[in-house]
Parts: structure tokens; sequence; C-alpha cells
DNA sequence: AATATTTCAACATAATTTTATAGGTTTTAT
DNA sequence: ATAAAACCTATAAAATTATGTTGAAATATT
């Protein structure tokens, strides 16, 4: 496997709850409840989500009545801005970003294939914001529900 | 980053310096020669090239003037191949390859963007054989060997 | 034929990183 | 004051990465 961190794909999802709630006037969203939709523990998020904040992707109010809120629109925010927020980069290996990772770059005969292959991945990951995925995942719920009705 | 493991690397690394040694009646390679070579530890070589062996995508002969070879034709060996044997899966999550992994897959949001990611890597590991790395590996080192000798 | 050498093979152990849990502190609204 | 929530630090568990040690099989040498 060619593994997405639980890093990621835990902070994408919680990205995704925080854009479910996001409206114009947004009210904060609290890790806890973050955790119960997703199933995953607080404690681990409460880790997660501070390279969101360094980051500039989430904003958080402290206190009661506090919370998470997304830092600005979901159709700005990329799934790429998450993945290199919380993994400091978007792609396969370091190399291909930090040339002085591996020392024999200039004849490694593997090198251009992971490069390419992240460009791939890159390009993809650079298209898709969190409107996007919000969309699609609408979408299939709708789908979803409508199947079940149909029983 | 979304981590190509250090298996999917140093295997792919073993298995080129393999083909560059492939001939139609082929030696067998040392692994010590191919450490030495990619500047890979032994020991760790040994125990990635035993999933290589396992998928027959090697050969070994022991004893000595042993060593290992590709089970076949560089041109019939994909990077996916390689990555499957090694790594178990191409995927990025598991749960493109195994729907139990996430119990949640029905409503997951993401699941569809992770998915829709694999599908372009596999594509395009799937493209790439050891025949091609090798020739874009040669015309990279003769690049960097013409530039030398133009100083 | 006996021995030594070479190499893969198997097993064990150590170091590091990732993943996850736990406890306490600070800030803020009520 | 009290409770709710982010914030901070530490630790534990698991997986990945890497090294070490011994054994078994095939070959080469004597
Ligand atoms: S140069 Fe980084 S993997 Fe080859
Ligand atoms: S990440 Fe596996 S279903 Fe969402």
């Amino acid at each position: 496997m060619i593994k997405l961190s639980t890093k990621g794909r835990y902070g994408t999802r919680l990205m995704l709850n925080l854009a479910r709630h996001y409206k114009n006037d947004q009210q904060a969203v609290i890790l806890k409840s973050v955790a119960e939709d997703e199933a995953i523990s607080i404690r681990y998020l409460e880790q997660i989500v501070i390279p969101l904040k360094i980051n500039h992707l989430v904003k958080s109010i402290r206190g009661a009545g506090g919370g998470y809120m997304l830092a600005r629109k979901p159709s700005e925010i990329r799934v790429c801005d998450i993945l290199q927020a919380l993994e400091g980069s978007c792609s396969l290996v370091e190399c291909v970003e930090d040339e002085t990772f591996c020392d024999k770059i200039k004849t490694c005969g593997t090198y251009e294939i992971w490069k390419a292959a992240t460009e791939l991945l890159k390009n993809y990951f650079d298209r898709i914001t969190l409107q996007d995925i919000l969309e699609i995942s609408d979408k299939k719920l709708a789908a979803a529900k409508k199947k079940s009705k149909a029983k």
C-alpha cells in the first residue's frame, strides 16, 4: 500500500465535518461532536487539528461555547492544502520535494517514476476542494437514502 | 506525505538492478552486489526479496555462484506487480481494496476521493514496466555523462 | 570424497516512527 | 463559582525500518 496516513485520512474527514457546518456566520463545532460523528478518538483529533490550525485552515475559539471552524470557504480549501498541512507534503517520496533527501538522485533510475506519479496525484488533489467533496458526498448520501426508502 | 514505504522504494530499485543484469541466459546477481550498488543494507534487502520471490517476480539460486534473477523479462514486470507483492496492494487506503476495512464506507464522504486518486496511480503503475524504467534511466545516465564530459 | 566457501534462508532483536490514549491546565460563557 | 471547551505534555501500543546471528544448501577447491 502506498499509504495515506491516518493523519491525512482523519484530518480530511475532520475538515469535511467542519465544512458541513459551514455557513456565512458560522458557529464553532466542538471536537467531541466530530469525534462522535467520525468515530475517531477525541485525543487523537486534538493532535491532528494542531497543524491544521498552524496552517490557517481552521480557526478555534476557546472556552465554553467554543470549538473549531473552517478558516475560509470550503470552495477555497483544497485537499492538497489539507495533506500539505498534515504531512508536510503531497508527494509519494521525500526526494521529489527535497532534493537532498536521496543522495543518489542524479543517477537513481526510479526517481522519474515516483516524480511522475506524484504529479498525477498532486494535480488531482490540487483541484479537489472541500466543496467538491461535500457535493460528491451529498449525492452519495441522497442516493443511499433513496435506495433504502425504495425497499 | 502519502508515503511510498521503504519496502516499495528499495524493492523497486532491487528489481531495477536485477533488470540491468537481465540477459536471455541470465546469471544470478548476489544481494551483496545490489546492496553495494544501491547503498541499502543487505539484511534489509534479504527481507524485501522474500515477498518478491513468493510472488514469482524473482528466482533464486543457492550456494556459491548463486544469487537472484528476474523470473521473467523486464518488459513483463510492471511496477504495480512489484508494489502489490511488497505491500499487498497498490491503493492509497485499505478500504478501496477491502470494503470491510472502514465500516462507514457507505456514508464516508472521502471514500470517493481516495478511490479516484488510487485509480489514477494504479493506471500509471499498471502501464510502467521495468523495461520502461530501464530506458528512462539509461537516457538520464547518458545525458548526465554527456553533460559532465562537456565541462 | 572431504572440506571450505559462498550464498540464500530463517529467526531474533533493536531502533524509530506512527498511531493512539491519558491527565492535567487555561480560557471563556453562563 | 462552575462547567465547557481548547490547549499542552506525557506515555503507551503498534507498525515500520533496520541490524545481528545462526543455519542450510549448493558450489568450488583440495
Ligand atoms: S532519488 Fe529518491 S528514490 Fe531514488
Ligand atoms: S476512508 Fe475508508 S471509507 Fe472513508
